[in-house]
DNA sequence: AACTCTGTGCAATTTTTATTGCACAGAGTT
DNA sequence: AACTCTGTGCAATAAAAATTGCACAGAGTT
């Protein structure tokens, strides 16, 4: 019964629509600390549901060539993104992952898994320097009392990242859903 | 025995070490995505064991007390830190929680409850939109499929924050820590 | 009331981060 | 080989975030 104006003006907001996701999935992003770009990008690389060249995001996103050059590899080194090799072209397409639970776990992964191994390092050189500066010790009561504090600290800092580490591989194994499950499909179900 | 002087050095020595510390503590917060000076108070604060007040803080750092000021307000935002009031005293004084995990699981709380709150926000309006498009609609099988693919979308985004909201209750209710549990070295005894 | 602190709003400044334009290497094509 | 793309290094610029200095309100003190 519409005319075709009417399609076409409807399609106009269901592209609307799709930014609105685009546009909330970047926002999700920044809670990661990551630039806004990235989660744009991966917004948008997300609702169109193909690969995307370097050429297709400068045009969607108005950006520079350069600057998606430079995201998508950080969004590579993140383990959000992947290069796919499209034959018939010669550019590089890039992909990512489609499912929202993934990239969550993804990010949160890569992110603490470089803090974990920054923190191991710290807590091999905070033992070195704590057995030496006792070895140096003169037994003065001050100075034995603060090397015990700083003993007790490395412990707690050695509990510390051990925790962290297991959580990372309690998300990583995917354990972490059984404890946490995915419901799919309950719809209306809020709190 | 040792001269005074070996016992000066040691000691600062030790407190070298002790500023590492806070270092490290500093640079584990950027995980978080928040300002690097916020973790530079927080580690501040953790190591100095005792609550501190602005003026404190703005001579330990370095930085104006301005600064101290906005910072500790977002510290206590993000439930990381807290006003203590000490008798004697006009001025204000800052603690923050003294137990690592617990300040990671605060701030990823927090942190995520935020988003979760949007995204609630946004579903429900992505839901009344596509309802408004959908009975408007045409009846053209381009429009009528779109509408359908943005359904799915949505119900996927609703499963995505309903995961993550239960994530959050996961590790606030510290039943987390019944699927991960933090193995303390038994030779500090506290708590 | 007058006076003294203490914390913070606000605009200005400094520092850091994001973004661009250009050029050019390397790979693919003719 | 010459020629054409494609991605990226690099230095410059624009934008955003952090930081400061000043001023002033409100609360506590004399």
């Amino acid at each position: 019964m519409s005319a075709s104006g009417d399609n076409s003006q409807l399609l106009e907001q269901l592209n609307e629509t799709e930014r609105q996701i685009a546009d909330r999935i970047s926002d999700n992003m920044n809670t990661f600390g990551v630039s806004s770009t990235i989660g744009r990008l991966l917004g948008i690389i997300y609702m169109n549901r193909e690969p995307m060249t370097l050429d297709d995001l400068a045009e969607a996103t108005g950006m520079s060539k350069t600057r998606m050059s430079q995201v998508m590899r950080q969004m590579i080194s993140l383990n959000i993104a992947e290069k796919e090799h499209v034959k018939g072209s010669r550019k590089e397409h890039y992909n990512v992952e489609n499912d929202y639970v993934q990239t969550f776990v993804s990010l949160f992964t890569t992110n603490w898994r470089e803090v974990i191994s920054k923190n191991r390092q710290f807590a091999n050189k905070l033992q070195r320097e704590i057995d030496e500066i006792a070895a140096a010790s003169d037994g003065s009561a001050e100075v034995d009392q603060k090397i015990a504090e700083l003993r007790k600290e490395l412990d707690e800092w050695v509990a510390y990242y051990n925790w962290i580490n297991r959580l990372v591989e309690f998300f990583e194994s995917g354990d972490i859903f059984d404890a946490v499950p995915i419901e799919r499909n309950n719809k209306g179900e809020d709190n």
